[in-house]
DNA sequence: GAGCACTGC
């Protein structure tokens, strides 16, 4: 009488086994489960209660659905062992997610011996155009000559820093022993605490020093005295003039003309503020506000009336504002609703010399608006001397005026031989500058955390015996500064240093161009800087030392000459600086992934992205390359033109992975948690580790510590940080960074608004952000449905479980391992896991990593991933035979795996 | 059992 057709799932999930079974009821056609001892389920075919997507008219990626459904009809039909028109009539539903929250899935018994195979997925507007050039790219490199002096120290590194190094690791080792002796003998209450012992206290000993603040040193000139002082001021009439004549000008205004806070003025005075808004841009949020204040102040109006700025989460401007700072990211995604600039009547790039991806991206775009505006538009592009020329040449052969700078003169100094080792010398030349030249500050520009860490303590160390021998030498204070270092401790090296006293400050290149430190009379600059080389081919990060461009050394020389003359010892020689570095540095366009650039363009309506008129064209390569995972995101379509979830992805200010992520979440019903562990991923790390309270810290995270992996431990650090109503000392307590807490819940409300836009869009009446209630299954599908493309299986060479904990990316068979910062670092039972980025440091780490089920890849990334046919050999062992290609070598087949080896 | 230049939307 009963037709029910019950089979029985077997589930091994996390080492666990469950017996359920699951069927077709045969009267309601409703799926059901019972769980081990027969007791029925809840039915979990309905997915109304899960999220809704973007209306009825969501038309999605088009073949997915199709794909998809045949391949789990299949599945079902082999497992249910039931007719196809009953279970194809039962699938029939619209929501092609609809089974994403079934508890169990078909086939489980078969999880261990899952099988993933590339597809090969070559987009159609790409046929033969990747091929075989991919495996010949090459990040950009900085120096001119690879064998030169520079260039070889930059590979071998210092080696007073691999001895500090060793040091170190040989100290701690011995304060482990001891705590741990200490632990066997003493009473168990007793807390051994490392951070007290005696050989942490000594290298702690240069951070203690502290001082009362007080601010700069204020003119007592009346703003316009201060104004008319300016070297601008002489040429007011003169740039006026020219910038009538011409659409677009090229000025090249040295530090201290004044040509950010008062070109703006001269503009607005003049008229253009009547057809338009002034606009100037900077690289840096902190330039734009501060310029717009002091530019306020200037004008004598409140900050947001007649002088305004916007930065991402602050927009200070009203209807009055006639002059505007920006950041050139802002402009460049205003650009995307309004291509002509029709809000503005001027705009000014300014530094533009520092190449940012946006600035970059604004040279084509206002090129192209100014020539189509025809004379409503004009363009200033302010640039360093050394690229004027070719500036001037770009912007249509426009005339470029020159602003003198008030700056005062340095005196450069080279090493007469190449040093053998930069560190040592950096911190010999501080000592000798300290003992022997006059009063001054000194700025050292070293390239990371651990560097300018080591170099303060030496220096302590080295001037507290000095102290001791010579009771004359005057005390030097010490000061680190680099971005990750929390905003108090920054806040230190602005303090004016006491009479009688020298300070020295130990940076990095944040002091370049970001901050701005007075009284600086000496620079130290070992030539060195640390640069993100972005491999396309591999999609990997990695951080490398290499020698500084001409124009950084001569930016690092001039932060000498801003309070008075000053010295720059340069810890390379002459012939160094004149032959092997490179004029400027590579522009950040040549160096980084561009898929988002690339997706804005399309967004812009630029079909042709491989000829956009960049002013520095990136290779081919890296735009194929960005188009390719934009095909394989569903952003683009066949022909390479914008699909509507490519368009939606275009509205978020994130990587297109992350915001394909954020709009598949909607079906999958979890966009609540995936927009917060997305705001998480998008600020820099939320952990703060302190080198000498590295175990208290670790200990602190390990509370957060999912056992899914890092995608939840972050979602699990933002809920806690909630709960405790965002409290700071919540932070402290936990070993939390604030301030990128703080940008987290920015970023969230962000992207919250901007879910909301896309439902107002779609017309729809329910918000598109829901929540999965504590689902962590389904917030993981909803990542993996974004970032297949980021995952590794766990095997060895010979496609083997591999015990050491070496895993392989699928797409590139790259060893990669589990960063040992990982909630997941040596854990076992895991075969398969998704990666937030790769990166090369010592080894290539997976950074941020969660596990997954591999069959997760072939249901929602069915376009890119298979399931290799039972018959085949395992793609592990074919491995060894067969070289795997995303097919680029022959077009006819596109869609075929890989390439027998000849 | 290890290491994170710097920005920006």
């Amino acid at each position: 009488m009963n037709e029910e057709v019950w089979v029985k799932v077997i589930r091994i999930y996390d080492g666990k086994i469950s017996l359920s079974m699951k069927g077709i009821d045969q009267r309601t056609g409703e799926e059901q489960v019972k769980d081990g001892q027969g007791r029925l389920g809840e039915s979990c075919t309905n997915g109304e209660s899960r999220g809704k997507r973007y209306g009825d008219t969501y038309d999605g990626p088009p073949k997915r659905k199709s794909t998809m459904d045949a391949w789990e009809l299949n599945q079902m039909r082999q497992a249910y062992g039931v007719k196809r028109s009953r279970i194809e009539g039962k699938r029939d539903v619209e929501d092609p997610f609809a089974e994403v929250d079934s508890e169990e899935e078909p086939n489980k018994e078969e999880e261990e011996d899952v099988e993933i195979q590339l597809n090969g997925t070559v987009p159609p507007f790409l046929a033969g155009k990747l091929a075989g050039n991919s495996k010949t790219y090459q990040p950009q490199k900085a120096a001119r000559i690879p064998d030169g002096s520079l260039e070889r120290i930059a590979q071998n590194g210092s080696r007073f820093m691999s001895d500090a190094r060793e040091k170190k690791m040989e100290l701690r080792k011995q304060v482990e022993r001891a705590r741990r002796e200490k632990e066997r003998d003493a009473d168990p209450m007793k807390s051994s605490d490392v951070d007290s012992s005696a050989a942490a206290t000594a290298i702690q000993a240069w951070k203690r020093q502290s001082r009362s603040a007080t601010y700069g040193i204020r003119s007592h000139k009346s703003i316009r005295e201060q104004r008319e002082s300016l070297p601008v001021f002489a040429v007011r009439d003169q740039l006026l003039n020219i910038i009538k004549e011409h659409d677009m000008t090229v000025i090249v205004g040295e530090t201290g003309s004044g040509k950010t806070t008062q070109i703006t003025q001269y503009l607005a005075e003049s008229g253009y503020g009547e057809k338009g808004i002034v606009a100037c841009t900077q690289p840096r949020r902190v330039a734009a506000i501060s310029v717009a204040k002091r530019v306020s102040e200037e004008v004598g109006c409140k900050l947001g009336d007649e002088v305004g700025y916007q930065i991402r989460f602050e927009d200070c401007t009203t209807t009055s504002t006639i002059i505007k700072y920006m950041t050139d990211g802002m402009l460049e995604r205003e650009a995307l609703v309004d291509p002509d600039m029709l809000k503005y009547s001027i705009i000014m790039l300014d530094e533009a010399h520092e190449r940012t991806v946006a600035t970059d991206v604004l040279f084509a775009l206002l090129r192209d608006a100014v020539r189509r505006r025809k004379g409503s538009l004009k363009l200033i592009i302010t640039s360093a001397t050394l690229d004027s020329s070719k500036f001037s040449h770009y912007f249509d052969d426009c005339p470029v005026f020159h602003i003198e700078g008030r700056t005062f003169p340095v005196k450069i100094y080279y090493t007469k031989q190449p040093e053998k080792d930069y560190i040592e010398a950096a911190i010999d030349t501080v000592m000798d500058i300290h003992v022997s030249n006059p009063p001054g500050d000194i700025l050292v520009f070293l390239t990371g955390r651990e560097e300018i860490e080591t170099c303060c303590e030496t220096i302590v160390q080295k001037m507290s015996t000095l102290y001791k021998s010579d009771a004359s030498v005057s005390e030097l204070i010490v000061l680190p500064i680099y971005s990750a270092m929390p905003s108090e401790m920054q806040s230190r090296i602005f303090e004016p240093t006491p009479k009688g006293k020298r300070k020295v400050v130990i940076a990095t290149n944040i002091a370049e161009t970001s901050i701005t430190i007075d009284g600086i009379y000496y620079v130290v600059d070992p030539g060195f800087v640390k640069v993100n080389a972005y491999d396309a081919k591999l999609g990997m990060d990695s951080l490398i030392v290499q020698p500084i461009s001409k124009a950084q050394a001569d930016q690092r020389s001039g932060r000498a000459g801003r309070t008075g003359p000053g010295i720059c010892y340069r810890l390379y020689t002459k012939k160094a600086y004149e032959r092997e570095m490179a004029a400027n540095t590579v522009p950040e366009i040549l160096r980084q992934n561009l898929s988002n650039t690339v997706l804005m363009l399309k967004a812009m309506g630029i079909e042709d992205v491989v000829h956009f008129g960049f002013m520095d064209r990136p290779k081919e390569q890296a735009i194929l390359a960005a188009l390719q995972e934009l095909y394989i995101l569903d952003a683009l379509d066949s022909d390479g033109r914008l699909t509507r979830t490519g368009k939606y992805m275009s509205y978020f200010p994130m990587e297109p992975l992350m915001s394909k992520t954020m709009i598949q979440s909607v079906d999958f019903g979890c966009s609540y948690e995936v927009m917060v562990i997305i705001a998480m991923l998008s600020v820099p790390d939320v952990f703060y580790r302190p080198r000498e309270q590295r175990e208290k810290a670790d200990k602190a995270k390990q509370q957060f510590d999912d056992y899914t992996g890092d995608h939840l431990t972050l979602l699990n650090v933002y809920e806690k940080w909630e709960d405790s109503e965002f409290s700071r000392t919540w932070c402290s307590d936990h070993y939390v960074h604030e301030k990128s807490m703080r940008k987290a819940r920015d970023v969230k409300i962000q992207l919250g608004k901007i879910m909301g836009q896309l439902d107002r869009r779609e017309g729809r009446r329910d918000s598109s952000i829901v929540s999965c209630k504590g689902d962590k299954e389904i917030i993981i599908k909803a990542f993996v449905s974004g970032y297949f493309k980021n995952c590794a299986k766990r095997v060895n060479n010979a496609g083997h479980y591999d015990e050491e904990g070496t895993f392989r990316t699928l797409v590139e068979n790259t060893p990669v391992h589990i960063h040992p910062s990982s909630a997941l670092f040596r854990k076992g039972g895991i075969d398969y896991v998704m990666y937030h980025t790769l990166i090369l440091t010592n080894q290539e780490y997976m950074q941020c990593v969660t596990k997954i089920d591999a069959r997760w890849l072939v249901k929602y990334a069915p376009r890119f991933y298979k399931q290799a046919a039972e018959n085949e050999l395992s793609l592990m062992k074919k491995r060894e035979k067969i070289e795997p290609l995303w097919n680029r070598f022959d077009q006819g087949q596109e869609w075929r795996l890989s390439r027998g080896r000849r």
